[in-house]
RNA sequence: GCGGCUGUAGUCUAGCGGUUAGGACUGAAGCUUCCCAAGCUUUAAGCCCGGGUUCGAAUCCCGGCAGCCGCACCA
């Protein structure tokens, strides 16, 4: 099918629609209408379902703006900020700050004016064809803003949803009762300025994400669940190859997945896929190739659904060691460690400087302080046998003599070890699940259309229509869709036009079922409730119909068919 | 960001320098109708935006915006 055909549906219907049309668009943004709404949040319901009430996972609520300093140290400001120059001639891009090294002493430093002002004067031409070069522009995927007046803090809108939760490790894991593993995860928006916005809901530059951040031991990266699971068969593409049906414990003893917490995820990701409805046939799980992997992750695997714009990436699933954590560790110097216990409490011997103070604080004075910091964190090797070190404290330096320290072996008892954590990240793209979701529900015969919705997502669970509009039809369909909507389940009445009229209504915008009130029921108390996908129908009391709606918006039926087994058809 | 193609009601479309931009579907109001987009009446809704050429522009030209395809980009 052509993704057209869908996005026009969903502009009719009003599932989504070009955000700011009346001003001519904005590329990349799109505005959720009433039933785009409802199918988002039911999606993103059954996914915190699983990951929060299910495996326990706590949910954060993060700002969308940070300030510089958390980019920096994940490596999202550099990673974004690099200024590329294109060749007139053949097209390729370049690094600028490449293409002027030794040129200038900084080229990362300087403004992009300033850049191609260099790279003028020298005429730097293209080191593939030497055709000329187009001014440098500086390829920052970040949205930047400037925090309070004034003298204002740079601050960026977070392209992921994820450094919240990293920079929360402490708080996630005093909550979690210092016990690994634990894990946060956070629903929400992430911005990325794409240079080209393509594919209706596939490339935003606004979108929404569902994260898990899930902080293991090193070497215990499995999950409580995964052995209840490990006999299950996912389709996998392992580095390249085509896709194999393999079970996660072979997929782990072979080393295809690196570990079985990655592996089990990698499950959880399945069973999510297909309970919102996602064609088993027309997904796959296809392992990130070496060259593309990021260079601190260890193993990584997305998610892949085949849609009209081929197979596009919907779940990333990472293990991404201890970089994250580490990053922030090292920059804001927070103790984003986990301790463990040992069994037994260890004594460790170890070798240290020991300053002397008495004979040090009569040659530096007030000096003494700093320069005995700097001792102790040397290496023993690094001042033995020598007779005196050079240090440099405040821009000054000292020579410090031999006779201002000793070297002794220092022993600690240790009741256990602190560590940074491991993270596996499972990653979801929501605006891309919708969009596969729905065309994977899409059909059309003879011109009519069908969305095959799952009861669970399904933005209306019933409609309901008096066959007729009087003779007080209506007022009892009234009421039966009262008391759906009472008991929480969304249901549309509808009086208007033909009866095959309004079938066909809720058909395209994937109602799994249909009440109808007819004049039975005025005689015996029964409806007809109407299979979206086989257009059959069955007889139940009206006393039934909520009971019965229930089970199909809770999904514990794969499909209307399912929810009606066993019942007379009429 | 580059190149090609495209832009007419909510949707699909007619129009090819000259009346009041036409139709279909959809929507709304009503009639009719005892189960699958039936019929009838009424009704709402459109030339992407801005310049230019021309007596006159939906139509031709330029720029912008948006969409599709390809290239590049996609931590």
């Amino acid at each position: 099918m052509e993704s057209q055909e869908l996005l026009s549906l969903c502009r009719r219907r009003g599932f989504l629609w070009p955000a700011y049309d009346i001003y001519g668009g904005l590329a990349g943004f799109y505005d959720y209408g009433p039933l785009g709404a409802s199918l988002k949040h039911n999606i993103e319901a059954h996914w915190r379902r699983l990951y929060v009430f299910d495996e326990g996972l706590q949910e954060l609520v993060c700002p969308l703006i940070a300030p510089e300093p958390v980019f920096k140290a994940s490596g999202h400001l550099d990673a974004f900020a690099d200024m590329y120059v294109e060749c007139k001639g053949c097209g390729e891009s370049h690094r600028a700050d490449h293409l002027a090294e030794g040129l200038v002493d900084n080229p990362e430093a300087i403004s992009e004016e300033e850049l191609g002002r260099i790279l003028d004067e020298k005429a730097v031409k293209c080191p593939l064809c030497k055709g000329d070069l187009t001014a440098p522009r500086r390829f920052n995927l970040m949205f930047k803003t400037a925090i309070g007046a004034g003298s204002a803090k740079p601050g960026y809108m977070r392209p992921e949803t994820a450094q919240g939760m990293f920079v929360n490790f402490s708080q996630i894991y005093r909550h979690g009762r210092e016990k690994l593993p634990v894990g946060a995860v956070q629903l929400g928006r992430a911005f990325r300025n794409e240079i080209s916005p393509r594919q209706g809901l596939v490339r935003l530059r606004e979108f929404h994400q569902m994260e898990a951040e899930i902080f293991f031991h090193p070497e215990r990266k499995t999950w409580p669940r995964y052995d209840g699971v490990k006999s299950h068969v996912l389709p996998l593409a392992p580095n390249g190859a085509a896709v194999t049906d393999m079970s996660l414990e072979d997929a782990v003893a072979s080393k295809t997945i690196i570990n079985e917490a990655l592996a089990y995820f990698m499950w959880l990701t399945y069973r999510f896929a297909l309970d919102i409805g996602l064609n088993p046939k027309r997904i796959r799980f296809r392992q990130h190739e070496r060259n593309e992997m990021a260079h601190y992750a260890a193993d990584c695997w997305d998610l892949e659904a085949e849609t009209a714009y081929g197979w596009v990436e919907l779940v990333g699933i990472a293990d991404r060691g201890c970089y994250d954590v580490q990053a922030h560790l090292r920059h804001s110097g927070a103790d984003l460690t986990a301790f463990e216990r040992f069994e037994q409490p260890r004594e460790i011997t170890r070798e240290v400087i020991s300053p002397r103070f008495d004979v040090m604080g009569k040659l530096f004075k007030g000096d003494t302080k700093a320069l005995a910091e700097k001792l102790i964190e040397m290496a023993p090797d690094a001042v033995r046998g020598k007779d005196e070190v050079a240090i440099e404290v405040n821009g000054d330096s000292f020579t410090v003599p031999s006779s201002c320290y000793e070297i002794i072996d220092r022993t600690e008892k240790a009741s256990g070890e602190k560590f940074v954590p491991h993270v596996i990240e499972p990653s979801y793209g929501v605006d891309r699940i919708l969009y596969a979701v729905l065309e994977h529900a899409y059909s059309m015969k003879d011109e009519y259309v069908t969305l095959s919705l799952e009861g669970l997502v399904a933005p209306f669970k019933a409609g309901v229509f008096p066959l007729m509009s009087r003779d007080g039809l209506d007022e009892v369909a009234q009421e039966l869709h009262e008391s759906l909507m009472s008991n929480g389940i969304a249901a549309h009445y509808d009086e208007s036009g033909s009866i095959g009229r309004r079938y066909a209504r809720m058909d395209e915008v994937g109602t799994p079922c249909c009440v109808t009130v007819d004049y039975r029921t005025m005689e015996d108390g029964t409806v007809t409730l109407r299979n979206r996908d086989t257009k059959e129908q069955v007889r139940l009391s009206r006393n039934e119909v909520v009971e019965t709606v229930r089970k199909i918006a809770e999904g514990t039926h794969r499909s209307p068919s399912d929810a009606l087994d066993g019942m007379k058809v009429v």
